[in-house]
DNA sequence: ATAATAGTGTCTTTTAGACAATATGCG
DNA sequence: CGCATATTGTCTAAAAGACACTATTAT
């Protein structure tokens, strides 16, 4: 008995009816100090005119380049292009409720992407009309895509505490300030610029310095900032905590 | 157009093959104080012979339900049992580069278990031979099976740090000795008893004390210890982390 | 000049961890 | 009895967090 044969003798499709598997991508960003994400209006039914996560159908690939390449079509960037790598981009968790899709049924693997200030996207071909939006604003999406986000959300959240990806919401060179911006953008709340900015210059490889300082000063007055680069951390320790959240321990 | 040609029309198959969607388990127990997990041996190629995490396709079900009834077909307990519905269990993530499995697209979507004690499994019904192996002293799994469970490996380590988790590889009542050596099981180091038990006692909602004692000491002697079972809490705070390992941050 | 901000200093509280001490109960 | 173990005590170091202070720069 062959491979394929055998294969398809195990698999009876009264029992396993055709599945689709795409991806759904969360890419995060900040914009005017409030973290965004990326959302399309969905041009065809169901869920017409509906926002949505950008996502698609998986093709001849790895899930990686399946999430990678949606948010390159989504966003206009050039696949080659260097804000698109500069984007961290990782798996979330999967989603396959039956009827999650009215259609038929599909199972989605969802990405977390953290993004630097990236350029209005342009409707790229086929693209339907795509935008960021503050998190805070967003309601009603389609299908399941709002717990998808709030999945993204508290693992953003989780993941800024003991990893240093804060900084892939920045350019390659950042002040503290900016930073701490990021951190008070994602978790929705004030952070101590003092103890922020000791703490951050404690944790062994977070930042190192490029010996370079800002131009000129804040907005509003100051003296100029010193100016940082990632460094080679991969975790952050000891981690960065969320203002305690006793409430939220039971 | 309807909804369902509208559908098809848009999933062209010669870009989209068919693709198999399954769950993969990765269920750890402590036994003899190794931390082991359940394998069973394949009786089909491909890898025919070699040992494999349980799994099989998602039928018109959830994911989670999915997850649980592959395991509770591969350990030979009944779907209603207590044992059963004592194992934690939650998604791990999923798995799908192409060439994964040699017969098709194959996407998997891992969970991860905490089991208590069970009794050894019974090869029930159509179940390949099952068995709980010392996760030291696995090797050479089928498929991308030795990723999944480094994986699985990972995230147990780590989720015994923030969460209560460990108390599921125990009974309903259970010593603080018997919560460190699960620690110490899935950690792979010893831990200072003293120290270990005021931390423990410290966390709020981790564990709660029956007033009960053990009847009798531990087998070379020592008073009887106290028993407890899980607390309220969902996170512990603050968390337990696992001895420094400054290495490996970068 | 005024106000805002970067960066540092100081102090208190919490937590981690090393180590010791005491009491209990098995063989 | 002798030893292993449960539990508590003590002390030190690390870290978190509140708050104050100085220097710098935009307006």
């Amino acid at each position: 008995m062959g491979v394929e044969s055998q294969f398809l003798a195990e698999y009876d499709p009264t029992a396993y009816p055709s599945v689709a598997v795409t991806v759904d991508v969360v890419v995060l960003t900040i914009r005017d100090g409030a973290l965004s994400v990326l959302l399309v209006e969905r041009a065809e039914h169901p869920y017409q005119g509906r926002l949505a996560l950008p996502g698609g159908f998986v093709r001849d690939e790895t899930l990686d380049e399946a999430a990678r390449r949606e948010l390159a079509e989504e966003t206009g960037l050039r696949p080659g292009e260097d804000a698109l790598a500069r984007v961290h981009l990782e798996q979330l968790r999967s989603y396959g409720d039956p009827g999650r899709d009215p259609r038929m049924r599909v199972i989605s693997v969802a990405y977390l992407g953290f993004a630097p200030s990236l350029p209005d996207p342009q409707a790229g071909g086929d693209a339907a009309k795509a935008a960021w939006f503050p998190v805070e604003t967003v309601r009603d999406l389609a299908f399941d895509h709002g717990l998808v986000l709030a999945d993204g959300l508290e693992r953003a959240r989780a993941k800024l505490e003991y990893s240093p990806l804060a900084t892939a919401f920045l350019g390659p060179e950042f002040t503290i300030a900016e930073l701490r911006a990021v951190y008070a953008a994602v978790w929705g709340e004030q952070l101590h610029a003092g103890n922020f900015h000791r703490k951050v210059l404690s944790v062994p490889g977070f930042v190192e310095s490029t010996g370079e300082t800002t131009t000129r000063g804040g907005e509003r007055g100051g003296p100029r900032a010193r100016l940082y680069r990632t460094g080679d951390a991969v975790l952050l320790h000891p981690a960065l905590l969320r203002p305690t959240r006793e409430e939220q321990v039971r």
